[in-house]
DNA sequence: CGTCATTTTGAAGACTGTCAACGCGCGTGG
DNA sequence: CCACGCGCGTTGACAGTCTTCAAAATGACG
């Protein structure tokens, strides 16, 4: 019945996945090969608010393992409109790059703590071990798979489908039942959606009146019927 | 002065890539060991313009390697909605997946050859060897880097933008110097843009009579000002 | 309790979509 | 050879959604 149990609609159709990025997505698991790696080859480090992980086209000098907190990946353009490509939790891997530089940047959205994991080191096992090589692809691939979904998402469904699918993809990932904490602003929401705060305010109003949501304060939302966000955008 | 040395903006933050990557882009070029693999141990195949080489949710069975022609890659809604996520052209692989099922479709714009490589066969070479692995995860991440600069495209930018930047990857990729070809539709285009084919339409006429381009026919267009096009989304 | 950031709400406007008609190119068949 | 139908593309008028601009309300924090 938990929230994590469910996979959101773009990955339910992993017929098959390795047991490695199922442990990644649903957190930390020590005893996976992987994931231990990880662990054991990195350092913990912690971030305030707002505070920059990576930067876009900085080179990539280490992979990150989410530990707690939230993190939110975007590409700026000179002019200031920003897209966000993803939101990442406790479990995800940040910063895996098969070039030498980030192409986005990575921020924390309140207290974050990682453990980072030198990405020379990464990239030397693969020419080893074949299985941790599989891995990064596995991962790479994954987010890939999420970007077509927000692909979709940005060029064909309108502020209601987006917001939904948005509320709903939230409710898989954060794991607190039908209640929903956001730790986001409206303005990261928008830059994710392509929409501007005030769209987003209004949907989410309007979704509020017409009883598919509770709005408990404005980053507490309550989900009342969560099959129907579930298969928004199918 | 080739087009095909210009790379396209979203590729130049690659400082480094595998020489096997550089040339899967460039097109065939037999000395080099992955494309070698996948050229010895597939076999041509050949599709008609719309003909589906594979479709969304189907278990993956083959990787193509695309030898002439163009193809392109999206995901429907049920309603009908449709998203076209790339458009590929020689030397592109296609359907490479991490997992077991197909996360679009693929379908066939004009008539279209492609070397067809089992991809249990490509998986088992993986477990071996980590080189191809590698390699797997690079393509991957290319096109990840390729959905995130859409999304960009699809959330922040408008009509006019889209458009412009659609042209310049398609003189990048089409290689003909100042001339474009198109192989798609004007249906495809607005698919891909997140567009309708009357606002494509009314933008590509727009920019003629702004005398930012030319169209000899509605499929052949001459860019005027390449490098505008070029800096339209950094 | 005051200040400032965030969020909500309102009104007006812009951009894109929708609906409809027309033009063009092309293959088929009379 | 030309009429016809058909797919594709273009153009116009209008409507609708979302954005922009503005201001009020709410909430966090010193």
């Amino acid at each position: 019945m938990l929230a994590r149990n469910e996979a959101p609609p773009y990955q339910n159709r992993y017929v098959q996945e390795t047991s490695a990025a199922v442990q990644a997505r649903n957190g930390a698991n020590p005893k996976d090969p992987f994931n231990a790696t990880l662990e054991l080859m990195g350092s913990r480090r912690s971030f305030a608010r707002g505070a920059e992980i990576f930067g876009q086209d900085e080179p990539v000098e280490y992979v990150y393992r989410l530990i707690e907190g939230a993190v939110m990946t975007f590409r700026l353009l000179n002019d200031g409109r920003r897209q966000v490509s993803g939101f990442h939790f406790p479990g995800d891997i940040l910063g895996l790059e098969a070039g030498t530089s980030h192409r986005f940047s990575a921020e924390a959205i309140g207290k974050t703590t990682v453990v980072a994991v030198k990405r020379s080191v990464l990239t030397a096992i693969t020419h080893s071990d074949a299985g941790v090589a599989r891995e990064l692809w596995f991962l790479t691939a994954r987010a890939l798979d999420r970007m077509h979904h927000l692909a979709l998402l940005l060029g064909r469904s309108n502020a209601h489908e987006r917001v939904s699918c948005f509320l709903a993809e939230m409710a898989d990932r954060l794991d607190g039942g039908a209640e929903v904490e956001l730790p986001m602003s409206r303005k990261d929401i928008a830059d994710h959606l392509g929409l501007t705060i005030e769209t987003v305010s209004r949907t989410l109003s309007q979704m509020e009146r017409g009883g598919s949501i509770e709005l408990a304060s404005s980053r507490k939302i309550r989900l009342c019927h969560r099959a129907a966000f579930r298969k928004m955008i199918a």
